[in-house]
DNA sequence: TTGAAAGCGCTAACAC
DNA sequence: GTGTTAGCGCTTTCAA
C-alpha cells in the first residue's frame, strides 16, 4: 500500500480489478464459480493496493464477529491463567479469537459479562462464575451462545462444562488408600457445603473414598485455609502437627497448597513420599519440577478448553443457545514421585 | 425485552417514542440540547423494549471498537498471566476491553498480531515480542496505535515501554554486596549478548554492580538454565554445590528459579538468609509466601500495562501512530526474608 | 431542539 | 459468471 493514502476499500479493489464489488467480495469469500482470468485480476488488485478487509463492516453485515468472550475469575491464579491460554489455542484453530474479562470474584462484575453480550459485541461467552447467585440466573438468559464453567451456578439456561472435581478427589483419595495411607488429611477441605465450590465438591469425593473403604471421617483431618498459596499449605501442615495430628497422607486441594506442604514436610524432615504421601490438584506447570515431584490431578483444561469452545460455535451454527446441560470432562490422576506409584 | 421479539433497534426505539433515529443516537450520546420531556420518552421506550446499541454498528460507523489487541508469549507464565491481568484491570478503567493473543514464542505469530491490525478490529496494539528480527521491523510500520514491550526489538516505529532489567539486576546484585556478599551466582544468566534479552540484560546489570564494587568477575558463577523452573532453579544451586563452589549470594533471575534455589537450599541444610542471601527476580504473587519470603525485584507490571494503555489511547486520541520512543518503567526491591534488610 | 438523509464497508439476494 | 442493489444499525452533517 502506497504510504499516506486512505486505506483500500472493496470499492477501490472493485475499480482497479474493473469488476464489480460484489465479484471481489466473492472472491474474498472463496466463492467457486470464477473465471480464473477474474480470479487473478482481482488478485492482483488486491496485492498492489494492499487491501486487506474491514472487520468491522464484515461483522455489520454478517452478524458474527470472530470474537469470544471469557469471562475468569483472575488470571493471577494459575489454573486461570493456563486455562485461558489452552482456550486462546483453541479458539484459534477454528478462526476465532478471545476477549478476556477478569471478574474479579465481583458479583457485579460476573452479571455484567453476561450483560455486555446483549450489544453483539461478541459471538458468544464462556462464563466461569464464582459469586452469582441462584437469584441471578434470570441474567443468564438469551439468545447468544454461552457455556457456563464450574461448579456455582446450577439451572442456568445453558451448556454446562463441569470438570469432576468429586470423582477426582475421590479417586485422589483412593490413591492414597491404596498406598496404604490411614490417616489422610485434606488441605483446603471443608465440610460446609451450604453452596458448591470447587472446596466444597472436593471435600465431599474424600469423604466419599473414606466411605468405600469403611474409614470414618475424622473432622479435624480437614484443614480449612485462607487463600490458596503455599503459605497457607505450609501453616496447614504446621498447626496439624502441632497439635500432635500425624498424617500419613495428604491431600492439597491445589498445586500451590501441595507445594506448601511439601516444603513445610522437609524443612520438619518428613520425608515424601516415604512417612507422608502427598497429592495435589490442578496439574500447574511447576508440578512435574517440585522436589520430589507433585502426584496431582489433572483436570485436563486443554479439554474444557476445547469443549468449551466447540459448544460456542455449535451453537453459533446452530442459530442460537443450546438448552441447559451438563457436560463432563474426565480427569487424570498424574502419578509422580511425592506418592508411590501404583 | 419481550421474549422471542427479535431485538430492537434504534429505529424501533425511534418509533415507539415518537422521534427520530437521530434524536434516540443523541439521547445515547449525551446530547445536551434536548427538551426533558423528549429525553425522558427516549428513555421510556428504551427501558421497555430493552434496548441495547449494537457495538458493531456503532463501530462502523465511529471507526473504533473499543478493544485493545494484547499479545504476549504465553499466558503460563506468571509473570505474563499478572501482566494480562493488570492490562484488563487498565482498559477496563477506560472502557475498553483487550483481546489477548498468546504467540507462544512463535515469530510467525507475533508478525502475524501485526498484520491483523490492518482489519481494523481493534483499535490498538501492545505487542511482546520474543523472537521478531531487525529484518521484521518493517511489518510494524502502520498507522494504528502500536506500543511494544520488552527488550527484543529495538528500532521499531512506536513507543517502546521497558522494564529497567539492567538497573534492577545491578540493584539487586548491590543489595547483595551491601548484605557483605562476597561470592554472588546468578542463576539463569549468561554471558552472550548477541541478542538482547532479559536474562543478559540482568546479566549485564549483574557485572556493573561487581564492576562498581570493585569485585572481580568470576565467570563459574554464572550459572545458564534451561526453563526457567523451579527444578532448574534446584538443580543450577545442586551443580554448582558439587563443584566444589559455596556462594555466599544468589541472585536468581526470576522467582521460580529463586523458589527453587530456597528449596534446595534447604534441602541441603544451608540456611537462608544466614548462610546464603537470595533474590530473585518479577515479585510473582507467590514470592511473598515461600518460607522464607522471597527478596525479589518487583518490574512493576500495573505501571508498565498502565503507560501501556495510555500510550495507546493517546496515539488514539492524537489520531495515529506516535513516533519512536522510549518509556522506562521504575522498579522496586521488595525487601523480605530471604536475604538481611538494609 | 429536532428531523431527514447520507453513508461507514461490506454481504447477499437476485437479475442478467 | 458477473453486476446491481438493498440494506446491516448506527452516527453525523445539515436544514428546519
Amino acid at each position: 500500500m502506497a504510504a499516506g493514502s486512505r486505506k483500500a476499500t472493496l470499492h477501490d479493489v472493485a475499480k482497479r480489478a474493473q469488476v464489480s464489488v460484489a465479484s471481489v467480495s466473492n472472491y474474498l469469500n472463496d466463492y467457486p464459480y470464477m473465471k480464473a482470468a477474474t480470479r487473478e485480476r482481482i488478485r492482483k488488485a488486491i496485492d498492489e493496493l494492499g487491501y486487506v478487509a474491514n472487520r468491522q463492516a464484515r461483522n455489520l453485515r454478517s452478524g458474527r464477529t470472530g470474537l469470544i468472550s471469557l469471562s475468569l475469575p483472575d488470571l493471577n491464579q494459575i489454573y486461570f491463567a493456563e486455562l485461558a491460554e489452552e482456550m486462546i489455542k483453541q479458539a484459534r484453530e477454528h478462526g476465532y479469537r478471545v476477549i478476556i474479562e477478569s471478574t474479579g470474584n465481583d458479583r457485579r462484575r460476573e452479571i455484567d459479562s453476561a450483560r455486555a453480550m446483549a450489544s453483539n459485541m461478541t459471538d458468544g461467552l464462556i462464563l466461569s462464575p464464582t459469586q452469582l447467585r441462584a437469584e441471578d440466573v434470570h441474567e443468564l438468559e438469551g439468545d447468544y451462545p454461552l457455556v457456563i464453567l464450574g461448579e456455582r451456578v446450577f439451572g442456568a439456561p445453558a451448556p454446562h462444562v463441569l470438570i469432576a472435581n468429586e470423582a477426582a478427589a475421590q479417586a485422589a483419595t483412593e490413591h492414597l488408600l491404596k498406598a496404604g495411607c490411614r490417616t489422610i488429611a485434606v488441605i483446603g477441605g471443608t465440610l460446609d457445603d451450604t453452596v458448591a465450590s470447587s472446596r466444597s465438591m472436593r471435600t465431599k469425593g474424600y469423604v466419599a473414598a473414606l466411605a468405600d473403604y469403611g474409614r470414618p471421617l475424622r473432622p479435624e483431618l480437614i484443614r480449612e485455609i485462607g487463600d490458596w498459596t503455599s503459605a497457607e499449605g505450609a501453616k496447614a501442615v504446621r498447626d496439624m502437627y502441632a497439635q500432635g495430628i500425624r498424617p500419613d497422607g495428604i491431600f492439597a486441594l491445589n498445586d500451590l497448597l501441595a507445594m506448601g506442604v511439601i516444603s513445610q514436610l522437609r524443612e520438619m524432615r518428613v520425608r515424601v513420599p516415604e512417612s507422608v504421601r502427598v497429592v495435589g490438584f490442578d496439574d500447574i506447570d511447576e508440578a512435574k519440577y517440585t522436589i520430589p515431584s507433585l502426584t496431582t490431578v489433572d483436570p485436563d483444561r486443554a479439554q474444557v478448553a476445547r469443549l468449551g469452545i466447540e459448544s460456542i460455535l455449535s451453537q453459533l451454527e446452530a442459530g442460537g443457545r443450546a438448552p441447559r446441560s451438563r457436560i463432563d470432562v474426565a480427569f487424570r490422576l498424574r502419578y509422580r514421585d511425592s506418592s508411590p506409584r501404583v
